[in-house]
DNA sequence: AGCACGCCGACT
DNA sequence: GTCGGCGTGCTC
């Protein structure tokens, strides 16, 4: 181990500027990347060596570091990752650090087991368990306490009491591997022309080094395959390979499609994990013993000693952006963190963003097409429904045309989906008498209606009131009234409407992950044959018998002024109708629309995929938007609007002058309020070949001092403008 | 991020 | 008179 000197930097797991110096004591030995214990105020805190120390901070405050962890040290790619995204995104480098230390339990040495082994001696008194007991020890095995009661049907105490005669000794067996190695050769799947050719042009990118490739193909093309070819080739290389999902959800999915292609599971890796089942992941990723994970996006920071592979499923997924804490966008610190590691990188879409597809027509990327369909994949049939010509009666939501398919496709069988990307069951409540409408009272939004918890409740902080009867303004009785739809709603006029189906209603907010899985495998059943949901239905899940999808509201991404709102719905939309017509039956998509003409729906119509990447890029480059130039958003608030706004005022007329740079506002955001607390917003936007992080942080540290309950966030590369 | 220190309102 | 609200500052 290099011995770095008396003082070491150390990169603590704490919202501090930068690392601080810790004293190494006598007969410790640390390196750059250990993982240590320093004592910081009155508690102590993990941290990650990084080397000697920049700053020169007074000897006689320094302190010792309390403990170095017994496991081999970060990478350094992984450090200069943390590095990277910290600077890049604006957070401080210990909170980028926290989310490659999410497991303190796997930093101590794991838990040997206790087994059993037979000493040799006989028992004084023979029992009938206890003979039952010792017949399985044949051999020289150590047996697990549960593992010999399950075998030998005996109560534990029969076992305690054996120990204690002395015929069977505790051994500590060491913890068995969280999962064993995948087999790369163990089940190929035979690959179409079109997929080994996918799988080639994946390989002909630099054997061994940097690379990324968009996997572009529609849904049932089979990328799946060719990734898994992909994940082989990296493990016979002797790396390591994580597929990066959008949801917890399509886990369960993707590993026992993992399992039946390399005869092991992959581990998993997701918040929704106990701490041991964490460690013993994050411990195994360490020491390389684990060689692929399936996970979500907090898997981009697990510490891979060999990383050779990140896939990216439904790369343009929204979900790969996290909002909270560290604001980092999965796929693009994927690519980060490959590029530091020497890794390949797949991005694989059925819609890929726009960003994606820009990079792959300019050659960054190698755009890998799935043209021909493969197996029973095929576009839907899309035909829109225009509501100022055609719409429903007042009332309804579901317009005629939609109403007679679905009596068509429930007639002959089949199922159909009605979707919806709106919980609840009306958006605003109104009292008819007053003009009162319902809204939270943290949040400047509408409380939303959940008719069957009888509740209205704020999408944005999660507060809850009972439904009114009477209203809370006036005192009026019978005169509140349910504006606009939400699934619930369409689930009563369905109810009303076709009195013969068999309706189920899937939403993210109708029970525990279990529950929704159960829903889905009914579904596959066919217990029901129209299912009522939102997002949740759009993605990943496979339903046989489904021929019909229609849109209630195909518009409702495209109103606000989010410079993404064309790109989210296209993809929403062709996800959904996607989901008709895959069994060798061309399916049938309605889109309820009061723009027929527009390019997204003109687009969906005409089956138009590469039209609509063509507009929307052409769109963006004259707007300068992404992918042509950077946006970055100063998000101020604070609790009383003056004062909030007063700052976002001083902190625009603070900003530094630079060539290319346009600043917009500051102007209420569109949700003027959150838990209370006023947001103003702030829009940046840069040429592409500029540094924005850079700007915004010399912005701020020269700025206007925040103090008080203001606050300034940063969000560099925006994905949502609310 | 914690956590302690510090100054202004409703109570055992 | 105190308990405790959270604003402010500090942590090698």
């Amino acid at each position: 181990m290099t011995f770095l000197g008396p003082v070491v930097s150390v990169l603590v797991s704490v919202a501090v500027d930068g690392p601080y110096s810790y004293r190494v004591p006598d007969g410790m030995a640390v390196t750059r990347g250990s993982i240590v214990l320093v004592p910081l105020g009155p508690r102590p805190t993990l941290g990650v060596v990084l080397g000697l120390p920049k700053d020169n901070f007074a000897h006689n405050r320094l302190k010792d570091i309390a403990r170095v962890f017994d496991v081999p040290p970060l990478s350094e790619e992984l450090l200069k990752t943390v590095d990277w995204v910290a600077r890049y995104t604006l957070a401080q480098p210990g909170m980028v650090l926290r989310g490659v230390l999410r497991s303190h339990e796997a930093l101590e040495p794991p838990r040997p087991i206790t087994a059993y082994k037979r000493t040799g001696f006989e028992p004084e008194r023979m029992t009938d368990a206890r003979a039952r007991v010792l017949a399985l020890f044949e051999d020289e095995m150590a047996w697990a306490k549960p593992a010999l009661v399950g075998a030998s049907g005996v109560s534990p105490s029969v076992i305690d009491g054996l120990v204690k005669t002395g015929a069977l000794e505790a051994v500590a067996l060491a913890a068995p591997p969280p999962v064993l190695p995948p087999e790369p050769d163990f089940a190929p799947a035979e690959l179409s022309g079109d997929q080994q050719k996918a799988i080639e042009a994946i390989r002909a990118q630099d054997e061994g080094g940097f690379s990324v490739a968009l996997l572009d193909g529609i849904t049932g093309s089979g990328k799946t395959e060719v990734f898994f070819e992909s994940v082989a080739d990296c493990l016979r290389a002797g790396k390591q390979a994580a597929i990066i999902l959008p949801e917890i959800a399509l886990t369960h999915t993707f590993l026992d499609r993992f399992e039946k292609r390399f005869g092991q599971r992959a581990a998993e890796w997701h918040s929704d994990m106990t701490p041991v089942q964490r460690a013993k992941v994050w411990r195994g990723v360490l020491s390389g013993e684990i060689r692929a994970v399936i996970g979500a996006r907090s898997a981009l920071f697990l510490p891979f000693r060999e990383l050779g592979l990140f896939v990216l499923d439904e790369e343009h997924d929204g979900a790969f952006k996290q909002a909270d804490r560290v604001n980092y966008h999965g796929r693009d610190m994927a690519v980060v963190r490959a590029s530091l590691a020497g890794a390949r990188v797949i991005l694989s879409s059925a819609t890929p963003s726009v960003e994606s597809r820009n990079n792959a027509n300019s050659g960054r990327y190698a755009h890998v097409r799935l043209e021909s369909r493969f197996a029973d994949a095929i576009l839907p049939d899309v035909t829109a429904i225009d509501m100022r010509a055609e719409g429903p009666e007042k009332g309804q939501w579901i317009a005629p045309k939609l109403a007679r398919a679905v009596f068509d496709a429930l007639d002959r069988g089949e199922q159909a989906l009605l979707f919806l990307n709106r919980r609840g069951y009306a958006p605003l409540t109104l009292c008819r008498a007053c003009g009162h409408q319902y809204q939270c009272p943290d949040c400047s939004t509408w409380l939303v209606e959940h008719r069957f918890r009888g509740v209205l409740m704020c999408h944005h902080c999660g507060h809850e009131e009972r439904a009114p009867e009477v209203c809370g303004s006036c005192g009026a009785t019978d005169s509140l009234v349910a504006v606009g739809p939400g699934i619930e709603r369409i689930a009563e006029e369905v109810a009303d409407r076709f009195p013969g189906a068999r309706p189920v209603v899937l939403s993210s907010d109708m029970g525990s992950m279990s529950q929704i899985r159960d829903r889905f495998s009914e579904i596959a059943r066919g217990e029901y044959n129209l299912i009522i949901g939102t997002q949740l239905v759009a993605k990943g899940h496979h339903f046989e018998k489904l021929s019909l999808v229609g849109v209630i509201d195909a518009d409702l991404g495209l109103a606000h002024g989010d410079p993404r709102a064309a790109e989210k719905t296209f993809q929403i939309l062709t996800q959904v109708t996607g989901r008709a017509g895959r069994a060798s039956r061309v399916g049938k998509a309605f889109l309820q629309t009061y723009h027929p003409e527009h390019a997204v729906m003109q687009a969906m119509i005409k089956g138009d995929r590469e039209g609509f990447y063509a507009h929307e890029l052409e769109v963006r480059q004259q707007g300068g938007l992404p992918p042509f130039g950077r946006l970055a958003a100063l998000i101020v608030s604070g609790a009383d609007h003056g004062e909030t706004f007063t700052l976002a005022k001083a902190l625009m007329a603070a900003a530094p002058l630079a060539e290319g740079i346009r600043r917009f506002g500051p102007v209420d955001a569109p949700v003027a309020m959150v838990r209370g607390r006023h947001r103003v917003r702030i829009l940046v936007q840069s040429p592409k070949e500029f540094d924005l992080s850079g700007y915004v942080r010399f912005w701020l540290q020269n700025g206007p001092v925040v103090r008080g309950n203001l606050r300034v966030q940063v969000d560099i590369d925006p994905m949502s403008f609310y």
